[in-house]
RNA sequence: GCGCCCUUAGCUCAGAUUGGAGAGAGCAACAGCCUUCUAAGCUGUGGGUCGCUGGUUCGAGUCCAGCAGGGCGCGCCA
C-alpha cells in the first residue's frame, strides 16, 4: 500500500460527501488534492493540501474549510489526530498499529513490496547502450546501460510492460571503416606485416582476435581480392564479432536485452523510405538550403539544396536533413525509420537512453516522433553524462592513441558488476558522475553501496544468531509476521517503519519521474536509519533486536529487522544489485 | 552566435504524483561518548543572499524573463 495515495483517495471520498450533503458547493475538482509526509516529522505522518487548493472553489477561507475537512477525518480509525496549520495544511497523525500492519504487510508481500499498478499494463519501449559495434563498451556506456537497465525494471515494477532494446548502428560509414581495419588484423594474422594502422582506422587490439578469426574461416582467399569483393562479407563477420564482445560486457554487467534491432535491416527493408514518405504525405519534407552553422567553422562549407524535414514544426531550431551529399540517407532519417517502427511495434511511449554528447538531438527526433505518430507517441531521452574515473581523488589518466583507455570490462573486474551498478546511480542522469576507485571498495559510510550492503548483511546477521538463540521457532518472514509486532513501541522503532512504508511511494514517485537514482538515495537513508538502530541497541542493551529472555519482543524486532532487509532487498533489485548475507 | 544541461553549507550532493510549513544529508570542522548482537561508529554544535536581477502567486530552491559562470552540441559522423 502507497499510504499516501491511500489518503489522498481517502481525502477524495471525505470531499465529495461534504458536496453531496450541501456543506459546500458540489462541483469540487479534487485532482489537485495531494497527500505527502510533512517536511518537519513534528507535524505528523501525513499531510494535504486538500483545503487551500478548494478553498476558491468552495468560497471559503482554507482554515474553515480545513476545519470541516479535519473534522471528519478524526472518525478513521486509524487518524489519532488531526491539526490544521500554516496556510491551511491538514496534517493528520496515524495510529501506531496502522504502521505495524504496514510491517505486516512487507513481510507477507516480500521484495514485491512497493510494485504498483501505477503503469496498468501499458507498454513502454526502453532503448539504452545502443553502442556502435566499433569496440567494447567504455565506462560510459556502461552509465547508460545500468541506467536503461534501473528505469526498465522501475517501469516494471509499477505495472508496465517493459521492452529493452539495442538498437545496433551497423550502417553507415563507420562500419566499414571497422571492415577495413579487420581486414588489416586478417592480414597480420595471415603473416603479412601492416605497418602502422592508418589514420581514421580503428587501432584496438580488440581486433586482434577478430583478425585470426577470419583467416581461420576464410583462409587467404581475400588476401588479393579487390575491396569490393571482400568488404561486405568482413563487415558482417567484423559486426557480428563485436557484437559478441559487447554482449559479453553487458553480460558481465548482468544486463540483458530483449530486442536487437539492426539498423542496416531496417534501411535495407525500406524503412527509412517508408517513414520518409510518410512525412512527405504530410507536407513536412521539402528540397532546400540550410544556413551555415553560426560561431563554428565550417570546412568546405557550401551551400546546396538538400531533402529536410520540417523540424521547425515541432519546436526544433532549424530544419533537419535527411540526405547526404553522396545521396545515402542521413543518420537522423533512419533515426526517423527506427522511431517509426517503434511505434509500429506498439510502443507508444518510449524512452531513449543517451550519451550527453547527443544533446543536440534531442529536439529533433523528439519533434520526429511527433511528426510520424501525429503527436500519438511520446519520446523521453535521458542524457547520462560523462564518468570521470578517479583514484583516490585523483583523475586516472585515459588515452586511446596510448592505449591506457579503460574499457567498462576492466572496472567489472577490479570492483565488480554491484559495485558498478549501485555507484553509476548514485547521480541524476545529467549530473556528472566521479567513480573513484578508491572510493567505491572502501568500508565506510562515505561508500553508499557499502553502506547498503551492510544494513543487509547485518539483517542477515542478527537472523542467523536468532536461529541460534532460538531454535526450532519459525522465523520466516511470514512466521514473523503471524507472532505480530505490537511490541513494537519504541519511536524509533516505529520511525524506521515508517520510513519502510515510504518505498511504495518512493517507487512510483522515481517510476514516473524516470529517475532511478532516487532509489539509491533512499536506500543509504533507510540503511542509515537501520545501523542507527543498531547502535542504540550497543548503548542501551534494552534495545537490542534480540533479548533472549522476551523471545515475544526478539520475534517482533526480528520482523522489523527482516522487514527493513526485504525493502533494501527490494530496492537492490531495482537496481539489478544482488543483496549480499554477510560482508568479507 | 544559437540550442540543451548544470549552478543549493568549506567539499560532494538530495530536495520526493511537479508551487507549500524556520531549505536537508553525508563528508570536513568543533565538543563529548563508544570499542559492540559482525568491526568498519554514536550524540550534539557551528555553518546558507538556494549564481545574480526582476516577474507570476496567498506562497518560489521549484514556474517565467533577462544576466553571469561551467559543461555538451551545432549539414555531408553515428
Amino acid at each position: 500500500m502507497n499510504v499516501f495515495t491511500h489518503f489522498q483517495t481517502m481525502l477524495r471520498v471525505v470531499v465529495s460527501e461534504l458536496a453531496t450533503s450541501g456543506k459546500i458547493p458540489s462541483d469540487q475538482d479534487g485532482s489537485k488534492i495531494t497527500c505527502e509526509p510533512p517536511r518537519e516529522a513534528g507535524h505528523g505522518d501525513v499531510a494535504t493540501n486538500a483545503a487551500m487548493v478548494l478553498a476558491k472553489s468552495a468560497g471559503m477561507k482554507p482554515h474553515a474549510l480545513a476545519a470541516m475537512i479535519a473534522a471528519r477525518l478524526e472518525a478513521f480509525p486509524e487518524v489519532t489526530e488531526v491539526t490544521v496549520a500554516g496556510p491551511g495544511f491538514i496534517n493528520m497523525r496515524l495510529a501506531d498499529d496502522f504502521w505495524r500492519e504496514r510491517l505486516r504487510e512487507i513481510l507477507e508481500t516480500g521484495p514485491a513490496y512497493g510494485d504498483s499498478t501505477l503503469g496498468q499494463g501499458r507498454r513502454v519501449n526502453v532503448e539504452f547502450v545502443s553502442a556502435n559495434p566499433t569496440g567494447p563498451l567504455h565506462v560510459g556506456h556502461g552509465r547508460g546501460a545500468v541506467v536503461g537497465d534501473a528505469l526498465a525494471a522501475l517501469l516494471e515494477k509499477t505495472g508496465h510492460a517493459v521492452t529493452r532494446e539495442y538498437y545496433i548502428n551497423d550502417a553507415g560509414a563507420q562500419v566499414d571503416v571497422l571492415a577495413r581495419s579487420t581486414y588489416l588484423r586478417y592480414r597480420e594474422a595471415l603473416g603479412e606485416t601492416i605497418g602502422p594502422i592508418p589514420e581514421g582506422y580503428y587501432p584496438g587490439t580488440y581486433l586482434f582476435p577478430v583478425g585470426q578469426a577470419l583467416a581461420r574461416r576464410e583462409g587467404r582467399r581475400w588476401l588479393s581480392a579487390p575491396e569490393s569483393e571482400w568488404l561486405e562479407p568482413v563487415r558482417t563477420f567484423a559486426i557480428e564479432a563485436l557484437m559478441a564482445v559487447i554482449g559479453e560486457d553487458l553480460a558481465a554487467l548482468g544486463v540483458r536485452h530483449d530486442v536487437f534491432s539492426s539498423e542496416h535491416a531496417l534501411v535495407t527493408a525500406g524503412g527509412v523510405e517508408n517513414a520518409v514518405g510518410l512525412l512527405a504525405e504530410r507536407g513536412l519534407v521539402y528540397e532546400g538550403v540550410l544556413d551555415p552553422p553560426k560561431g563554428k567553422q565550417v570546412d568546405n562549407w557550401e551551400p546546396r539544396p538538400q531533402l529536410l524535414f520540417r523540424a521547425t514544426r515541432f519546436g526544433d531550431d532549424i530544419d533537419r536533413p535527411l540526405r547526404k551529399s553522396d545521396g545515402r540517407w542521413t543518420y537522423f532519417a533512419s533515426d526517423l525509420a527506427y522511431h517509426l517502427d517503434k511505434y509500429h511495434r506498439g510502443f507508444s511511449s518510449m524512452i531513449d537512453v543517451w550519451g550527453a554528447d547527443h544533446g543536440g538531438y534531442v529536439r529533433r527526433v523528439q519533434a520526429a516522433v511527433q511528426a510520424l505518430t501525429e503527436g500519438k507517441g511520446t519520446l523521453d531521452v535521458k542524457l547520462c553524462q560523462m564518468v570521470a574515473l578517479l583514484d583516490a581523488g585523483e583523475p586516472v589518466k585515459m588515452s586511446k592513441r596510448a592505449g591506457t583507455f579503460v574499457t567498462l570490462r576492466e572496472v567489472i573486474d577490479q570492483v565488480g558488476r554491484d559495485v558498478v551498478r549501485f555507484i553509476m546511480l548514485t547521480r541524476k542522469n545529467d549530473a556528472h558522475l566521479d567513480f573513484d576507485f578508491a572510493r567505491v571498495t572502501e568500508q565506510s559510510r562515505d561508500n553508499p553501496v557499502f553502506y547498503v550492503q551492510y544494513a543487509h548483511a547485518r539483517a542477515c546477521s542478527v537472523h542467523r544468531h536468532a536461529t541460534e538463540i532460538f531454535p526450532g521457532v519459525d522465523l520466516s518472514p511470514r512466521g514473523l509476521s503471524a507472532y505480530g509486532v505490537h511490541r513494537l513501541t519504541d519511536p524509533s522503532e516505529l520511525g524506521l517503519i515508517r520510513m519502510l512504508a515510504g518505498w511504495p511511494r518512493v517507487v512510483e514517485g522515481a517510476a514516473l519521474a524516470h529517475e532511478p537514482h532516487r532509489v539509491a538515495y533512499y536506500l543509504y537513508d533507510l540503511a542509515g536509519a537501520f545501523h542507527g538502530l543498531w547502535h542504540k541497541g550497543n548503548e542501551r542493551a534494552e534495545l537490542r533486536f534480540l533479548v533472549p529472555d522476551d523471545p515475544e519482543l526478539s520475534f517482533a524486532r526480528l520482523a522489523l529487522v527482516q522487514g527493513m532487509a526485504t525493502v533494501v532487498a527490494s530496492g537492490l533489485a531495482v537496481f539489478g544489485v544482488d543483496p549480499v548475507e554477510e560482508m568479507r
